[in-house]
DNA sequence: CGATGTGAAAGGTTTCACAGCT
DNA sequence: AGCTGTGAAACCTTTCACATCG
């Protein structure tokens, strides 16, 4: 019995360990990674491998930046030539727990949801676009598309059936709060919102705002205070 | 001649000193405060005033954290009971250097650079979207816009005369290395990229990258991994 | 040699706690 | 009482420098 407990014990400590000291820079870093991995074609380099040098200047980091992110990594190197292309992209993938591709859904199909929704044909294998939903029945009616469209009332049962995991925003103006209630009882798990509203969510909902406007202000800014770029 | 020189040293001391001791972080935050008070109604608020923490809990932030950035202003406090929401704005213009109006364009007009040229509509009178190039001439001629519209081989001639600081960039697929040419040449100020490509610029053009695959890649990766928000 | 892996130092940012003001 | 302003502490991230390995 005593034994058991220990084993409980070790597990959870190990878990929160690894779940609380990645810092948020080096996942953010490490899908970057997956990003230019997944868009390297294969084997077009000679020796199928990839050195942190040539990682680092892909996404615009220094290279003992990738190779201090790689050490929360396991079994990605045997060599001193740089790292194993495919070996790479699996462990990182197994790392983050990409295990499957992943469904999403576009809430809101104004013009700017219309061109969303399509953008899904540049993504890689691991992300799809299965849904789009809207509140104007005449919209979903008369938008041409590939993609099945469903009215917001439909959000909850649409989204649990498929098990969708990722919603785009992009309701113009004010949130309904009944698309957001929505949403949260649908179980998401992530949303990009492009929204104008800064959103607050439980905090197993993961959000990232999006605001070009915001994005304008802050490049300005930048500039305008001749900020040293590191980015 | 010594004061002289004394004098230069003094300001050159001071101007590296304003310009690299304010963080990135605080420059962010203060762009998004200016955001929520061009969207809050001027004085709807009774007493126009606002506190800390109601800014903190419009945009996600703690209370002190925004009085700390806020330590970075001069002249926007006089009371105890918050602070004046126009005199406020004026500061933080002041401070991130928004004198006027400015003036940004979009770049390739597939069907994301045609919603993104509509989307100006939703911003305040700060940024306005005056032009849109693609170098299709039969889209340019065909697409109907209010917004003017010109081939790409026009942009250095455009963006210089017009004086746009600011690009939104939704070329599909590959970035042609000409376009990329042209825009440095055209001493743009600001690019938000919504290609795929992550570019180098010279150190005096600002970007912000939008990839929405690495968008939900990442959102994947912090539910997976149980990250705490901390957003 | 030219690559990786990694403690330790440096640097940057957030948080705290409390003084001071109205 | 309730707010702001801020030095100092705590925390987090990047950078460096160098041992190590094929």
């Amino acid at each position: 019995m005593t034994v058991k407990y220990f084993t409980v014990i070790v597990m959870r400590s190990a878990f929160t360990l690894k779940s609380t000291k990645i810092p948020k820079p080096t996942i953010a870093r490490l899908c970057k990674v997956l990003g230019i991995l997944d868009g390297t074609d294969p084997l077009n380099s000679t020796s199928g491998t990839i050195s942190s040098k040539e990682i680092g200047q892909k996404i615009g980091v220094k290279p003992f930046s990738i190779r201090k992110d790689f050490t929360f990594l396991s079994n990605i190197n045997t060599s001193n030539s740089g790292y194993n292309i495919n070996k790479l992209k699996n462990e990182i993938s197994s790392f983050l727990g990409f295990t499957q591709e992943k469904k999403a859904c576009v809430i809101g199909l104004g013009q700017l949801g219309e061109a969303l929704l399509n953008y899904s044909n540049i993504f890689t294998a691991n992300f799809k676009i299965i849904a789009g939903f809207d509140s104007s029945i005449n919209r979903i009616e008369t938008m041409k598309t590939e993609i099945p469209l469903y009215p917001t009332c439909d959000l909850i049962e649409i989204i649990t059936k498929n098990q969708i995991d990722l919603a785009v925003l992009t309701i113009s103006n004010q949130i309904s709060g009944t698309i957001i209630d929505r949403l949260i009882k649908s179980k998401i798990k992530g949303i990009v919102n492009f929204s104008p509203n800064i959103l607050s969510l439980p905090d197993d909902i993961y959000i990232s705002n999006i605001d070009i406007e915001g994005e304008f202000r802050f490049l300005s800014a930048l500039f305008n205070l001749k900020y040293n770029k590191n980015l």
